[in-house]
DNA sequence: TTGAAAGCGTTACCAG
DNA sequence: CTGGTAACGCTTTCAA
């Protein structure tokens, strides 16, 4: 009964060098007196404390909460548990979170933070420590998770241009993010699919935030010819841009279709419906929590990103041109 | 530069008992190479973690964001951080939840899951570990916070009957659950208010899930003088009603008004927008978070459960009935 | 004002 | 097969 064989007992150790009877009384004690390992202890020992790091920049987002559900199902399952960070896209809380890396809280990290600073990214590299990006390509790491967002895009244009329409707006997200940049690449190369010409005025940058969409059709209507299409950057600013037409009185689809980006949850009980780029969220957080365990526990990775398949989903807020 | 005299610079004790330049050596020191304190072995000594455990059902349902963020905003405050537990609703997953806090992961427990066993809620006050309960009253204890729920639905039904309704129907919650009965018992007073009959074919057992609403929508059309007015139990119920109502060619509001439950994002996205009781969600989480930590530290409570105020959003889906 | 030493609760290694 | 013991990295008490 001396605590390492307890100990033994407990870990179901490998070479079951436990005399059944042994056994038999340390389990029954153990319900007995309801006994449960010291965690911190066990950590401290073993040097692992069997949790990771998730940071969001806005759980309230309607985009992460499929992530993360996705991503604690992985980990639940693989015994280990979520620490979860809300960063605020605030530089400073995002460093604070780094920091339970270097303590020992967590063992890996997986950030779902499109905004954060390189700097992150590079200090995580540069520590040789387990992280993963969620839905953001980074040059210095080959372990991220993502979509094709450019050629996704690109569908959506053509999807556009095959209902019939030549002047198509885009709302971007932020330049200063890799996926802001595809999808405004992707916006391009469809519209050069089919020669039409890229026009600058059809292009408001905003920052992925319903506002941003609203302060897009404020800008577009009062274009001498506005669009009839906005491909939106992503389902909020769809939204948003959505709302401004109601409160302007533009007829969406009639008078202006609308394609969001991501499929959150509400693109379906919108009216009308949104049109939207299917991004596979759920997945999206599975297949990241899983490179990151790859990593935790040494396994090889292919060494290359992981990118996810779209699809387009066609609801009411597109139709052909008015004229 | 010993460990001991290190402890003490990183601490701050409060006796500032190290001479200046002692002082500043070492802090260059931590800062030249990088030291960070190891979570767990401070935990082990302190015999605290700084952790609380969130245990929520479903991360998806919109219900739980803004609570979770209104909790991690207090708590990260607090010098605390959040650990992340989806449940599933699954008694098993719970307990090993309830694990975290016997195995010193985690100093105290947040459970937003109204659906969690009662088991669960005893077994917790009888190891006399800080626990509060979100959004679930249950009488083991005094920390928890709600709303009034029997109040605000009583109030909804009010409102409805104030735009002449009179057969108004309910799809309940869970009966199983506080929260499920509360709002039957609105329900009926907000009836017998007004000498309005209760009638049995009015009320549909739901479970608060969208599901739910279409089955009470389908059974209540068939019914020979169906109700000009719906109060849903939550958000979700009523949403899954609008939709049935879309798909059976029943007109929202004229046909039928319909009440929500919660105010969660989607509720004013929808066609029509959704009239609902607004539950202060992010107050919720931060009270509850407030609560916990008073457990925590161990101040005095007032012993008494916080009861948030709710409001009616009156929005498009409720009119007076065309009759 | 600082150093030394004990101990937090485990696990892992080495004896027996 | 099992018991003793050291060590994980820190904080805290006691002594100097």
């Amino acid at each position: 009964m001396d605590p390492s064989t307890v100990s033994r007992v407990l870990n179901g150790d490998a070479t079951l060098v436990v005399k059944d009877e042994t056994r038999q009384r340390i389990l029954d004690a153990v319900e007995q007196m309801q006994y449960v390992p010291n965690a911190m202890a066990r950590g401290l020992r073993r040097q692992r404390s069997q949790m990771i790091g998730l940071l969001v920049p806005d759980i309230a987002n309607p985009f992460f909460p499929q992530l993360i559900l996705g991503a604690e199902r992985v980990f639940s399952e693989a015994g280990f548990r979520l620490l979860l960070g809300n960063t605020d896209e605030d530089a400073e809380k995002e460093r604070s979170y780094v920091e339970l890396l270097r303590s020992n809280v967590v063992e890996g990290l997986m950030l779902a933070t499109a905004f954060s600073q390189d700097e992150t990214v590079e200090e995580l590299s540069r520590l040789g420590v387990p992280f993963v990006l969620v839905n953001r390509a980074h040059s210095g790491t080959s372990n991220y998770v993502i979509v094709n967002d450019r050629v996704a895009t690109r569908g959506a244009v053509e999807y556009l241009i095959g209902l019939g329409h030549r002047r198509i707006a885009h709302v971007s997200g932020p330049l200063y993010t890799e996926t802001g940049l595809s999808r405004l690449r992707g916006y391009r190369e469809g519209l050069l699919s089919a020669q039409i010409e890229y026009r600058d005025e059809y292009v408001v940058e905003g920052d992925f935030k319903e506002a941003s969409g609203a302060r897009a059709i404020e800008r577009l209507w009062q274009l001498p010819d506005p669009p009839t299409a906005l491909m939106a950057a992503n389902d909020l600013t769809a939204l948003g841009a959505l709302e401004a037409c109601r409160r302007l009185g533009v007829r969406v689809p009639e008078q202006l279709s609308i394609i969001g980006f991501n499929d959150v949850p509400f693109c379906g009980m919108v009216t009308p419906s949104l049109t939207t780029v299917r991004v596979p969220l759920l997945e999206m957080g599975m297949a990241s929590a899983r490179r990151l365990l790859d990593l935790l526990e040494g396994r090889a990775t292919p060494g290359t990103p992981i990118v996810l398949d779209t699809e387009l989903v066609v609801r009411n807020s597109t139709v052909p041109p008015e004229r």
